[in-house]
DNA sequence: CGAGGGCGTTCGTCAAACCGAACGATAAGA
DNA sequence: TCTTATCGTTCGGTTTGACGAACGCCCTCG
């Protein structure tokens, strides 16, 4: 599998500019904030230095006495416009399988969703694992044909055909031509 | 620890269980994951038996070799077959504009996500007011080319292209070849 | 002026997170 | 069967993050 990993990027210094913000914007004394996380005043003193590398319960305590999400002191404010090109973005390939889906768009614990472009090609299908209960797929043909659903009803699907089953069940994905690819849209309970 | 009963769930035993659910989804032993991530195998394995409280910069390693964002790890996760053959489906066609637009998926109040497939012309571009705050827009261009973005800074895509951009700002669609279609993922809040 | 109380930083101690090595278990191959 | 590989777990040793106390600083009030 590869490791095309540009994720978002930064942690320990987003984490001090967020701290920063974010108590700034409640405008609240280092000394004060520490007293309501109940974490030491040094600790968060320095976390907003930049030095530190916190503890989840740490940095989770901040954040409730904050009031804000837990992501908002981790993840970098995004950016409005992101653009990934075709053949670009974190690449996730099936050992088994001639399969590659790339990540376009996680979804965030409120959103539950995440948009893939998955190419295929024809030969060996790939064969999915049940995913976690609730799980629903969306997939949207782009180009070629291909075979797809949940296992023992598999559809046959054309350019801009849709198909969705539940993902929680055993389910496969098989190229019928060269150069297909699908969007797909996994979608979380 | 006091914990404030409005955020809205306790980090470790989530942290446990994401950290399962989302190595297995990527089918992956413990011993090649913390290979990957950099960490000792004991670590993470001591993490998913649900001892300890990692650093943020081990859990930023395990998010990065799993390929999944970090708020996956530490926040909750918040059929059966449908098949829409390309042209069928529910129409929303702009009066003003060579655009159709077809509903395959509409979203619920649970997953705020909507799935369409996008058919455009050259001519007369879409122009789209602001929807409400917090939407998300998410293209993936299928055939053809079209331009897309947020009124002021419009981006040039071809096929397998991705972009996304705030949809609570003007914005609009343009083709720029016949035959142009993708599909739009509209994520609202 | 000097006492008091707030602030943010620095320092020494201690618990624990992290690591590497060793362990038993299981599976594939000679 | 014996070897070899990988698996996940457990066990000391080391590193380091969290803590509390002490420090210097700037106010304000007596």
């Amino acid at each position: 599998m590869e490791r095309t990993l540009h994720e978002p990027a930064p942690p320990l210094a987003t984490i001090a500019a967020a701290l920063r913000r974010e108590r700034e914007r409640v405008g609240v004394s280092i000394a004060e904030l520490a007293r309501r996380a109940g974490v030491a005043k040094s600790t968060l003193s320095q976390l907003e230095a930049g030095a530190g590398n916190p503890s989840i319960e740490t940095l989770w305590s901040l954040g409730v006495a904050l009031g804000v999400p837990f992501s908002r002191l981790v993840e970098p404010p995004a950016p409005s416009v992101r653009v990934i090109r075709a053949g670009e973005g974190p690449r996730l390939s099936a050992d088994q399988a001639d399969f590659v889906a790339t990540l376009l768009a996680a979804g965030s614990p409120h959103t539950r969703r995440d948009i893939y472009v998955m190419e295929l090609e024809p030969g060996k299908p790939r064969e999915a694992e049940a995913h976690i209960p609730g799980s629903v797929e969306h997939v949207v043909v782009a180009a070629g044909r291909l075979k797809a659903g949940p296992a023992g009803q598999p559809i046959e699907l054309g350019p801009g055909d849709y198909v969705s089953f539940a993902g929680d069940v055993p389910h496969h994905y098989e190229a019928l031509e060269p150069g297909s690819w699908a969007v797909l849209v996994m979608e979380h309970r």
